[in-house]
RNA sequence: GCCGGGGUAGCUCAGUCGGUAGAGCGACGCACUCGUAAUGCGUAGGUCACGGGUUCGAUUCCCGUCUCCGGCUCCA
């Protein structure tokens, strides 16, 4: 009896009922065979050696794809697993997935591992891929399942949980095995152990049982497989280049920014290279949003514990906060973990008409947020830091327009800034928890989802994921090592409105409620410094550079014009700074290029004779003899603001 | 907050099986006046995170606190 089977292309070809993903590899190449892990039958991957009984569309899957590496990682999970079972005999096991460029097992063990103790399981792991084991599956039933993990009590829950899922009774569950060791799970796994070419363990964690951190707390063992020694030595070095770009130690560097431990916990002081830059950034923000019919507000760092009452934060975002401060033993103040109740104060401070709106109030406003200490990490999360926060009040009818507007304007500030990769989040209403009309959260979604398709943005449905007050959108850039940042918020909000009772005369002289859109596009200022470090790995882009140039003197003489050049570059708008130190050329050149200066410039004699200089673009060959006009007009184009 | 690992000179780190500590870089001084990624010599610099305990003696051992790192959870 044969059946069909349809190949990705299209094409046809009959084979044996029963005959296997292995064999249908085999029969159109011996080398697809050779790197086939598992196959798609009609989307869904089994097994190689799973037999095929019905017409269906097949792909093999083969190790150097996504699915592929999968298929391995969760292959090497086990055999993880199957190691420290062997190693640390009466040990739980949880779950073992595979996640982003490795996977990761959770035990329950005596005491934590050691890194001795992880590379004793990445040599047991090195035996059992040596020995070839072949995985075999194998269904059981709830009951006969229960009875193998009868000694183990998370798989016993998860057999459980199984069943709640699907009815009670009958459900069948697979397993997977290979030699003595047998784990619950859905499979596909590569044929046999000795598929697993490159794995390596990284490190081990604390993690909480079901993510839940009122649960048992387990061991974390994570790992990572690739298809060939050379992946995983690519992955490792893509990894040192990411440390190699951290914020925290090129911001040390670069004398930009530290975090006092005499400070606290979370919180930045800015050294004058890094006040400069944040300075460009901020002056670029206000500049830019004067120009998209922004008003400039300020607002304090503290407010009354009633204004956080009535605002909500007391009730929703309370272990978010500073604890309070009581004032004449009695008024509670509270640092401000948001802006928006005074801008709120700011819009109810006298009768609105819908002539004024949208009204848009934009503010560097400093928050404070108390952050848990284990999550505190440099910039990109801090106890204090300053948004590019901005409070919308609009009409119901403009949400749409206003989104579209405020998407756009997104889309310019961080393409200023050098990202070009963008993709959106839209969180949804979640529908146990929110407040407003179905009708006007419908409303807001829509509006949201087509300012997202008409700025073209790529973008996930994040169902339920919607604050209780409004949806919103989150927009991720991607950085120059493909590693993805949440950056700008966009939020719609329907109950700040209703919170301060805020109202605005119509034209037909009736009070109606404004919308309010909640929105910061850099997001922190802090955290955007951040991410711009590690995206031009502290080598910023001209404008951005806090100096621009570095002047060098081949020998003290050569000083006064090394002066004057700097002081023609200062007129001309650069940032220039003059290196007299009485260093060699060689060790001040290499001061400059590890600063990370756009421009070095040297001049000595030929120079001071000609009015010329030595120039030397970042990245690039020394030109020398370089007419200075020259000079000027070329570090003035390369250090030009996008706008 | 939880689990694990750290905190020694401005930085990166070594060291002390309990007897108050070293290197390289940096800083400072002197010499050199030099043409493209580290010139040479010298000097200074440490309450070994902080507090308590054990001890004749603690940077070292114990406890607590602060802080950092890697995760979990959470988030701009």
């Amino acid at each position: 009896m044969a059946l069909t089977i349809t190949f990705p292309d299209g094409s046809e070809r009959s084979f044996e009922r029963g005959v296997t993903g292995a064999e249908i590899a085999a029969s159109i190449g011996p080398r697809l065979a050779k790197a086939a892990v598992a196959v798609k039958l009609d989307g869904n991957a089994i097994d190689l050696g799973r037999a095929i009984t019905e017409d269906g569309t097949v792909e093999i899957i083969t190790d150097a794809s996504e699915d592929g590496r999968h298929v391995m990682r969760h292959s090497a999970a086990h055999v993880m697993a199957q190691a420290v079972l062997d190693l640390f005999p009466g040990s739980k096991f949880a779950i073992g997935p595979p996640i982003t460029d490795g996977f990761y097992y959770d035990f329950e063990v005596d005491e934590p591992f050691t890194p001795e103790d992880l590379e004793r399981i990445e040599a047991r792991m090195a035996e059992i891929i040596a020995e070839d084991q072949p995985f075999e599956r194998e269904e059981l039933s709830a009951d006969q399942a229960l009875e193998v993990f009868s000694d183990q009590p998370f798989k016993t829950e998860i057999i459980n949980s199984v069943d709640e899922d699907e009815g009670a009774g009958g459900a069948e569950v697979s397993v997977y095995h290979n030699r003595s060791f047998v784990d619950l799970c859905r499979g596909p796994h590569v044929p046999s152990t000795k598929r697993l070419k490159a794995v390596k363990l990284m490190r081990s964690a604390g993690a909480y049982w079901r993510g839940d951190e009122t649960k048992p707390q387990l061991q974390r063992i994570y790992g990572t497989a690739w298809e060939s020694k050379k992946e995983l030595d690519a992955y490792l070095h893509r990894l040192e280049e990411a440390e190699r770009r951290d914020h925290r130690k090129l911001g040390q560097e670069l004398e930009l920014y530290s975090f006092p431990s005499d400070l606290g916990s979370g919180l930045a002081v800015w050294h004058p290279k890094g006040g400069l830059l944040r300075m460009i950034i901020e002056d670029y923000s206000r500049r830019t949003h004067l120009e998209h019919d922004y008003e400039i507000v300020a607002t304090p760092h503290v407010a009354k514990a009633d204004l956080w009452e009535r605002s909500g934060h007391l009730s929703f975002y309370k272990e978010g906060m500073y604890p309070g401060m009581v004032l004449d033993e009695s008024t509670e103040y509270r640092m401000k973990p948001m802006n928006c109740p005074f801008h709120i104060l700011i819009f109810s401070s006298r009768g609105r008409s819908y002539r004024e709106l949208p009204l848009r109030m934009y503010e560097l406003g400093t928050v404070y947020r108390y952050e848990r200490s284990g999550v505190v990490h440099g910039l990109m999360r801090a106890r204090g830091f300053t948004q590019d926060d901005s409070h919308i009040f609009i009409e119901e009818d403009d949400i749409a327009s206003e989104l579209q507007n405020l998407l756009d304007f997104t889309l310019m500030v961080l393409r200023d800034f050098g990202f070009e990769e963008f993709e959106a989040d839209l969180s949804t209403k979640d529908p146990d928890k929110y407040i407003g009309s179905d009708e006007l959260w419908d409303k807001a979604e829509d509006a949201l989802q087509l300012a997202l398709e008409t700025a073209g943005l790529p973008y996930n449905i994040a169902e339920g994921e919607g604050a209780f007050y409004g949806p919103k959108i989150d927009v991720h850039v991607r950085d120059a090592i493909g590693r993805r940042w949440q950056l700008s918020t966009l939020q719609v909000d329907f109950a700040q409105p209703e919170n301060f009772d805020l109202l605005y005369a119509s034209d037909h002289n009736t009070r109606e409620r404004p919308v309010m859109i909640h929105r910061a596009l850099m997001g922190s200022i802090e955290r955007f410094v951040g991410i711009l470090i590690e995206h031009y790995a502290g080598a910023l882009p001209g404008w951005l550079a806090p100096v621009q140039a570095t002047i060098l003197s081949v020998a003290d003489r050569h000083l006064p014009y090394a002066e004057e050049v700097a002081t023609r570059l200062r007129n001309a708008g650069l940032r220039v700074e003059v290196d007299g130190a009485d260093d060699t050329v060689g060790e001040k050149i290499r001061r400059a290029i590890v600063q990370k200066h756009p421009a070095v410039l040297v001049v000595g004699d030929n120079d001071v004779e000609n009015g010329t200089a030595g120039l030397r673009p970042r990245g690039e060959e020394e030109r020398r003899g370089v007419p200075i006009a020259e000079v000027e007009s070329e570090l003035v184009a390369m250090c030009r603001p996008p706008r």
